[in-house]
DNA sequence: TCGTCGAAACCTGTCGGACAGGTTCGGAGG
DNA sequence: CCTCCGAACCTGTCCGACAGGTTTCGACGA
């Protein structure tokens, strides 16, 4: 019964190079050894090395391209985005939990938004908002706008970690917001949706915290409705 | 200027394995074709389809072992661990914020466990939280039982969106956590690390989420200041 | 002296083949 | 009907090869 042992040669190369990294302080941008030296150094073959290049890159803790030499990669969002996307469709995760879990975090980054916006951060959402509010008739580009519209609200919170989380939602809400949006069948309740976005970028804008968040409140209130409408789950 | 082309062969392929698990409907322990298979349906060499699992395989999408054929995987914070650990060590992150989110998302979590839990899952986290008392002269074992404590709690919310999030920093906890309990020198102030925990075990267990919610707002309140003690920027 | 240009050296992406184990599955035998 | 075993299947790792990209550095010209 002997258990407990090898990750495998591959499972050995990720957290040889994940070591190389943090103890020499690789920063973001600076290049990693190429696959023949790895592969010399860790004894074993450049395929290993590879495929431990592979995972680190499906993480996006570093960063691949032909030709040049890897280099340490920036947060990103992108695979957790795939992460997400993958419990939703092999239900583990229904659109309601995450739209839970989306309403508390969005709830503290327009608090945090509000309070540490810099002007520029509030005209640019200012500017989303009302973008959106210019393309009520297009939801390609509306949905778009909406996106990007949170998505400047979580890096005016100047948490890297919500702007993280919120990018990780993005996959899954891409495919879930035309649902909610042919829900809203009147005029009325699509003018609506677009009139609470520019409520809550008003409310950024003039430093105004609990406004902020009774509106982001009012947001995800007639967001979880339209859903519920559409006969989700 | 020809740009906006080709992911490279192995990214269509991860592509082409993600829309099979789609289209097929595969769920959670369901297996895939083999590698041989897939090479010749995608006209590509199994060393693509073999770096294209691997990095399915890093993000816990599949899972992969030895002789038998790659398997859809159950969601699992892993890789969102690595991915968090690796922010915060090129310093894209810091601590602070991820007490800030672990704040906001955990006060989120006991008000859900207050409703939601079973007797099961409150006499869990009332176990867990006396295991801590016990083992409050031996530094490895209380961190366990104090990760073990929030993982629990977020399992009785009932979102799996919150338990996998709060497994994603689980990686940095530990790296961090002997900061914060060196800093805590007095013997009271251990002490009353301890007893915050078992206060939100006994709001949660009392189904009072306003209690719940009170306590775990000290115990963050607590944990930050051990922090700072420690000097952490 | 300094900047430019080009070729050599370096590096990654993909292929094909090979072989050592580990796993599955169905049929032979009890 | 159950058990056991071998064949077929499958993954893990290695090697060698070659087609493009990229980087570097020295020669050359201004």
């Amino acid at each position: 019964m002997e258990h407990a042992v090898s990750t495998g040669l591959v499972g050995d190369a990720i957290g040889a190079i994940s070591r190389h990294i943090r103890e020499n302080d690789l920063m973001p941008g600076d290049r990693l050894p190429s696959e023949a030296i790895l592969s010399r150094e860790l004894n074993v073959s450049r395929t290993v090395v590879r495929e431990a290049f592979r995972s680190l890159a499906a993480m996006r803790i570093i960063e691949l391209a032909t030709g040049r030499r890897a280099t340490v990669a920036q947060i990103d969002p992108g695979a957790m985005s795939l992460m997400i996307e993958h419990g939703v469709h092999t239900d583990q995760i229904n659109i309601h939990q995450i739209y839970d879990v989306r309403r508390t975090i969005e709830t503290r980054i327009v608090t945090l938004a509000s309070i540490r916006r810099t002007d520029a951060e509030a005209a640019e959402i200012l500017a989303l908002a009302a973008r959106m509010q210019a393309s009520v008739d297009d939801p390609v580009a509306l949905m778009e706008h909406d996106l990007g519209f949170h998505t400047a609200l979580a890096r005016a919170s100047r948490n890297p970690v919500y702007s993280l989380l919120i990018g990780a939602f993005q996959g899954i809400t891409r495919q879930t917001w035309p649902i909610g949006w042919k829900s809203r069948a009147t005029q009325a309740s699509r003018d609506l949706m677009v009139a609470t976005h520019i409520d809550i970028a008003r409310a950024v804008a003039a430093s105004d915290p609990q406004q902020a968040v009774a509106a982001m409140s009012l947001h995800f209130d007639e967001s979880v409705r339209a859903l519920l409408t559409a006969g989700l789950s």
